[in-house]
DNA sequence: TTCACTGCAAATCATTTGCAAGGCC
DNA sequence: GGCCTTGCAAATGATTTGCAGTGAA
């Protein structure tokens, strides 16, 4: 019995040999691979690996919770006409984005050496009023 | 002459009623739209607006540093294993992703009394290695 | 036997490219 | 005239969907 299995086993996830290796790729390369890149690293071992297969785990595993999406809208590109860093809130219930101002300085990391020229900095939660009128409607 | 016209000229942008409504569509309404939504948006006031014109547009205003485009990648999904919260660093030359450690309590911002469940970090910028490489070969 | 899982092929959706027409200097 | 800008149409590339075959409980 092997760790992964178990993992994704106590995720109610039923482990296969396609979602064994898909998330044992991803626990052993913390690359940030596209869909794309880790079917072209499988398809070595598995050679009938479908591309299908990669997509529908990897959804498997971001609904389940052992893996997350990286990006704030994964589907299509966002813009910004204010180029200032600042901070963006989305509401799940009324959807509304609101602007944070941060500190950037604040939360460079310590041991990085590089030159940071964009940061971003995206909540998501409820809103001060979406958050209190769901706790008024539980009071009730 | 209006604001919006000065401020692309001053940054060597030529205005066009095209320009002018995209930017001003951007600095009015802080959505963070698409580029479907802006298109949708403009074509009521310029019928002949076409979807290639917004892109264009968008690519230039990023290109010139008026407008940036939110996302960490803008054209592929990346997906990570470890769903502990941390920052991810994106390399603007060798496109490298790197996981940077940060404490997220610390930077929530003070004036904000609603609830917050999930917290996204980003950074662009060098990497310590391109960016030496880009030093070194400065001064040369 | 049933149902979840897989994978091919086709479809869809966002974005880019090729190219010709129009407009500004 | 020459170059920049625009916009149509076609191409591309990522992701999703339809559907049929397979295999495990």
């Amino acid at each position: 019995m092997n760790s992964t299995s178990q993992y994704l086993s106590g995720y109610g996830i039923r482990p296969s040999v396609q979602r064994l290796a898909i998330m044992h790729y991803l626990r052993s390369n913390r690359t940030h691979p596209t869909a794309d890149e880790i079917f072209d690293a499988l398809r070595k071992q598995i050679s009938t690996l479908s591309k299908t297969t990669v997509y529908n785990t990897l959804k498997l595993f971001v609904d389940h919770g052992v893996a997350i999406c990286i990006g704030i809208d994964e589907k299509n590109s966002r813009f910004d006409g204010c180029v200032e860093p600042h901070a963006h809130f989305r509401c799940k219930i009324c959807g509304r984005i609101i602007d944070l101002e941060i500190d950037t300085e604040q939360f460079l990391p310590k041991n990085f050496n590089g030159k940071i020229d964009e940061t971003y900095f995206f909540l998501k939660g409820l809103c001060e009023d979406c958050n209190n009128r769901k706790n008024n409607s539980l009071n009730t």
